[in-house]
RNA sequence: UGGGGUAUCGCCAAGCGGUAAGGCACAAGACUUUGACUCUUGCACUCGGUAGUUCGAAUCUACCUACCCCAGCCA
């Protein structure tokens, strides 16, 4: 095993000391997640610590279907979470559900019986809290904790037979009631539940809790590594209460260490709040673009290398953070501008009229997919006496450091002629109605070099598209049509289907820079309030 | 007033006793048929605070302060 790695992050750091004091031969990592929601950018901080980490030690990565509580959980979960692993592009060794130990685990959980390590309390949830203690306060002992190890098995079998109802009985590990963490204060590691499972029906009425099925599920399988996030910190003890003192575990015991979960700005993480808004109807779904969810990203355009560089970015720590939406996007748009199609495009139009060219007449013009790529195609737009430029590009009183259209100012028309605007028309209200515009044929003889290029769009020949504005509140989003595209591009297959331009964080100063499928969102920002949801930047904390 | 964590530039984040990496953002300049890209330059005498140890501290010690997590038969 390689041990002269150079980390890159404390997790890192931690493996080459136990590959050089435990001897570990390979390093072994699970992605855990619970089935009972769509995986979002949280849980891809989370895939890309567990994959990549195991990768770079030359170890390898299981997929777990954490699914130890029946209510929530569903097949099609499942689904989503394996395909967004592959979209990804990370490839699991083995995949495995938890659901697949119980029988394990229900060993596991009599062995701490016979040992007197478990009971099984008959108090109900309220008497348990009521009994636990408070954070200062220490916990009583239940009055069930001291029933023999007979009479706890036959009751265990009897709690597995299903003969009690949800609630009546619990199976806890007996450990210590004053223990200033209170994870540790006699924890229920089985409660009984009738739902349905989703994978094993009714066979079972009986669950393990988390804290006592993930160590054992993570020992069965020999992970190594079992990298969490930082909430469960307080439940290492527990974790390592229970390899140590269940005897079916041998061999090497997993370590668990733990890192901050990212906090988008601008967007929420919450699983529960993310199903309120889709099961709510605020949304049109799980990959509604307002979502953080990786179908939203996916659909906004963003590739999985650029999520994954993300990733690598804001790296990996233990201090809380809020993590600015400028970075990923600064990923995309690195990406994007290797390899992005480029078209013109105009959001926001106004019309000119070209009063010097027949208003018969159309040229094609050429017009490089990508300047960047000297390899790259060219497509043909067409020009015509009537265009559309973006409104911005075209300022009538202009400061100094305005270089596109100006009253009697010159101006490239991309990939076409310099023009000069010497007239603007207004309607009776006094907004610009359109500008007449002439092409300065000879630009070049006259020593005409205009500082600015704008993007522009035939009238005739141009396609609309759609996009879609949202409101302050959530609603049904607003359809309404605003973008243009050239029509030369959309015959170009790769855009065939483009259904919206999404200049977000890439519209910097001047023309768009890039054209991509998505959604244009208007400063989402997702929070909860008053027990509705808003788009207003409010934080979290706030709405508690 | 219990326990567990975290505090380094606007946002992330290296640093592990030898005199503050990098990325994003931002600013200035050069180039430019995308005011983009690219390039060049600038951007923490200072590391939550106060003492202390040391020739030397962001790094060690003590004491403060702020923030996060924990009282589900959720994960």
């Amino acid at each position: 095993m390689d041990s002269n790695i150079t980390p890159s992050n404390f997790i890192e750091q931690a493996i080459i000391d136990d590959i050089k004091e435990k001897g570990i031969k390979q390093i072994v990592t699970r992605f855990p997640p619970e089935p009972n929601g769509y995986p979002h950018i949280g849980h891809v901080k989370a895939m890309c610590i567990d994959f990549l980490t195991a990768e770079k030690f030359k170890g390898y990565t299981n997929l777990r279907m954490d699914d130890t509580n029946p209510s929530k959980e569903s097949e099609h979960f499942v689904k989503a979470l394996q395909s967004a692993i592959k979209w990804l592009g990370f490839r699991w060794k083995k995949m495995y559900y938890a659901s697949d130990y119980y029988d394990f685990l229900f060993d596991c959980a009599v062995d701490l019986i016979k040992q007197g390590k478990a009971y099984v309390c008959d108090l109900s949830a309220e008497e348990i809290s009521a009994t636990r203690g408070t954070l200062t306060e220490p916990g009583k002992n239940s009055p069930y904790r001291n029933r023999s190890v007979e009479e706890n098995l036959q009751m265990f079998m009897d709690m597995r037979a299903d003969k009690y109802k949800d609630g009546e009985k619990t199976l806890r590990a007996k450990i210590d009631m004053k223990h200033p963490n209170i994870n540790m204060r006699d924890p229920i590691i089985y409660r009984i539940s009738h739902e349905t499972h989703y994978r094993q029906g009714n066979k079972w009425c009986i669950y393990p809790m988390y804290d006592f099925a993930h160590p054992l599920e993570d020992a069965h399988e020999g992970i190594t590594h079992s990298l969490c996030s930082l909430e469960f910190e307080d439940h290492r003890p527990l974790y390592n209460w229970v390899l140590e003192n269940v005897r079916l575990v041998t061999g090497l015991k997993p370590r668990q260490i733990e890192f901050a979960r990212l906090n988008l700005d601008g967007t929420i993480m919450s699983k529960r709040y993310l199903r309120e808004l889709v099961e709510g109807g605020y949304v049109d779904g799980w990959d509604d673009p307002r979502m953080p969810t990786l179908e939203a990203f996916k659909r906004r355009g963003y590739t999985p290398s650029s999520i994954k560089e993300f990733c690598t970015r804001i790296g990996v720590a233990k201090s809380n953070s809020l993590v600015q939406p400028h970075i990923l996007e600064a990923c995309i748009r690195e990406e994007l501008n290797k390899n992005a199609l480029r078209v013109m495009a105009v959001v926001d139009p106004i019309k000119i009229n070209i009063t010097n060219y027949d208003e018969k007449r159309t040229e094609k013009v050429l017009v490089s997919n990508n300047p960047l790529d000297p390899k790259s195609k060219k497509h043909t737009v067409i020009f015509s006496n009537e265009l559309f430029i973006e409104r911005e590009d075209f300022i009538e009183k202009p400061g100094a450091k305005f270089f596109r259209l100006t009253p009697n100012g010159y101006v490239r028309l991309m990939g076409a002629y310099i023009i000069k605007c010497y007239e603007v028309v207004k309607d009776e209200l006094g907004n610009i109605d359109h500008l007449n515009c002439s092409i300065i044929y000879d630009a070049k003889e006259q020593g005409i070099k205009p500082k600015g290029t704008i993007h522009w769009l035939s009238r005739k020949h141009c396609k609309q598209i759609r996009t879609r504005k949202f409101g302050n509140l959530l609603k049904e989003g607003e359809v309404f049509e605003s973008g243009m595209l050239d029509k030369i591009v959309n015959s170009n297959s790769m855009t065939e289907n483009v259904s919206y331009i999404e200049p977000f964080g890439f519209k910097q100063k001047g023309n768009l820079q890039f054209v991509r499928m998505g959604y244009y969102i208007e400063d989402s920002k997702l929070s909860k309030k008053d027990d509705k949801i808003y788009l207003e930047t409010v934080s979290l904390k706030d709405s508690k």
